[in-house]
DNA sequence: TATTGTTATACTCTATAACTATA
DNA sequence: TATAGTTATAGAGTATAACAATA
């Protein structure tokens, strides 16, 4: 949420070589800025990476309750019910309530919200294309297949995670 | 800080498709989780991988001032100030005066903070085994060099990121 | 006046736990 | 009694700015 150098002052000393020999460091690191660069960039949409996690977890899979959601993305139940105050003010969501259990509420993408979503499906292909940019289409490929690996034994799921169908 | 899932009581839904096949995802994703869990590991040493960054800084750079140890990690210079306290109370480093510019700290690593230094990189090490263990010997190798390709390009310093000797 | 280190303040995130309404 | 969603509170983490000593 912080701009990292870009108005930097002066030039920094370099990393100290052992830091920079680890991949943890650099994965921390980099897994940062990118995560500072996301909240940049989703800001002129009003919205942030979370939001966005969001609609495409609903619009991936209709018909959603509250709870599955958050599930579905690793959130506190807590933090979903803020993201989806934001998302519903903005008329992008919209929650009722499920008839046969009362307690739940089921959430539904509007078409305002299907078309941000488009939007901010360009939006992240274009930072993320930014972020990748040093690296050719088979390096990402290959990047991409060793964080999948890593994911699966350390983002545990349900299933294993599924390949991504030949990238758009 | 927290452990994501160990004790998570049941298994959660797999993530969307669309956030697995975005690199970026998984990367911000794996950064998070690497740095949980290194923190974690630190707590036995009472201390935290931010510590052991400053210990390597010292370490590798002796009779180094405190705002240049704090431009050589990317910290903060009101971050420093705790760092080093804590530090200090545990005997691993001592500040003293610049005699030429008595505005300046000069820090150096203690004996116990050499001992320290060493058994922090043997933890270090033994977290990140395990982090990269899906990972054969070759892969890491793939992993480490593109993440260095991309870390050159988002993390600038003043000259380009050594290539590690001979990790370890 | 600018800089080093220090301290204080405020602001964001997140984690926890109460609370309600339903079951 | 347990669960879904909500709300409130507290804590950690971090960013900002004021401050004292020195240049």
């Amino acid at each position: 949420m912080t701009v990292t150098d870009a108005e930097t002052p002066r030039r920094l000393p370099p990393f100290p070589e052992e830091l920079v020999a680890s991949t943890a460091f650099l994965l921390k690191r980099l897994g940062f800025v990118a995560k500072e660069q996301a909240f940049d960039a989703y800001e002129s949409a009003g919205l942030g990476p979370y939001h966005h996690a969001v609609l495409i977890a609903l619009g991936e899979n209709s018909h959603e309750t509250q709870g599955a959601v958050a599930d579905a993305l690793g959130y506190d139940r807590g933090q979903m019910v803020g993201l989806l105050d934001e998302l519903e003010e903005q008329g992008l969501v919209e929650r009722k309530r499920d008839p046969s259990d009362r307690r739940r509420h089921i959430v539904k993408l509007t078409p305002e919200g299907k078309r941000m979503l488009v939007r901010l499906r360009a939006l992240s292909k274009r930072i993320e294309d930014e972020f990748l940019a040093p690296l050719d289409e088979e390096e990402r490929g290959q990047l991409h297949a060793l964080l999948l690996r890593l994911a699966e034994h350390h983002l545990p799921r349900r299933g294993p995670l599924v390949l991504p169908p030949a990238r758009r």
